[in-house]
DNA sequence: AGTGGGATCTGT
DNA sequence: CAGATCCCACTA
């Protein structure tokens, strides 16, 4: 199969009891599952999460570290949610809500990779950028995906299930069989942008991918 | 009521 | 490495 055009035959939808577990056990195994955009026109697009790192309990880096606030609301809401917040007053961040209702942990996705190019991204890429990337660079980074897929605060909350804005999917059988034989294999280390909690080896990633926010200096 | 910093990204 | 750009959580 070739790298630059993969395809994506639909996966079975995962549930919210599939996410019920630790946020670092979820993280790892939502490498390789498909993120699925759902516009109300009908439109899909299917990606493949490369790129995952765990909020949650005890870390100082969680945006529920401290309280339920007006921002992190949904954070706490329980497994099979999604949390998107705005960052840097331009981009936003989508994580995916794990665990039990009234303790916060989710899961950000840092990268994916799409199945294409959504059909009216032309004409929404941003005015700064000179060159447009390549497809597999679209969703290489949190701030870029949520940009190219169109997400922002209006879906944060959305309850992840098929036919609404975002939903999830279980890794293919070849992703799975891949890491079984050791053709695929996944990297874990520290997470990216911190100022607190930089320590937690909370960072997973496909490696090899074209899509990986960054190039990793330590792994 | 005011303000500082943030789970980012880009071109220099 | 600075700049874009805004909301919110925290302090007073």
């Amino acid at each position: 199969m070739g790298i630059a055009s993969p395809t994506f035959p639909p996966q079975t939808p995962i549930d919210p009891i599939w996410l019920d577990r630790p946020v670092t056990a979820v993280a790892p195994d939502l490498i390789g599952c498909h993120l699925v955009r759902q516009w109300p026109d009908g439109r899909i697009l299917r990606s493949c999460i490369v790129e995952t790192e765990a909020y949650g309990p005890g870390d100082p880096a969680c945006h529920g570290y401290r309280r339920r606030t007006a921002r992190n609301g949904s954070m706490f809401e329980g497994a099979g949610r999604a949390y998107v917040y705005q960052i840097y007053g331009l981009y936003h961040c989508l994580n995916i809500v794990t665990g039990q209702a009234g303790v916060a942990s989710a899961v950000l996705i840092r990268a994916v990779m799409l199945e294409r190019e959504p059909e009216d991204w032309p004409d929404r890429r941003p005015p700064r950028k000179s060159k447009p990337d390549p497809l597999h660079r679209l969703g290489a980074g949190p701030g870029k995906l949520c940009q190219v897929l169109a997400i922002d605060r209006r879906l944060d909350g959305t309850q992840l299930e098929p036919g609404q804005a975002l939903h999830l999917e279980r890794r293919s059988p070849e992703f799975e069989a891949g890491l079984g034989t050791g053709s695929i294999a996944l990297v874990q280390t520290t997470r990216i942008g911190l100022s607190q909690g930089q320590d937690l080896p909370w960072r997973w990633y496909w490696a090899g991918a074209q899509s990986v926010s960054k190039i990793d200096r330590r792994a």
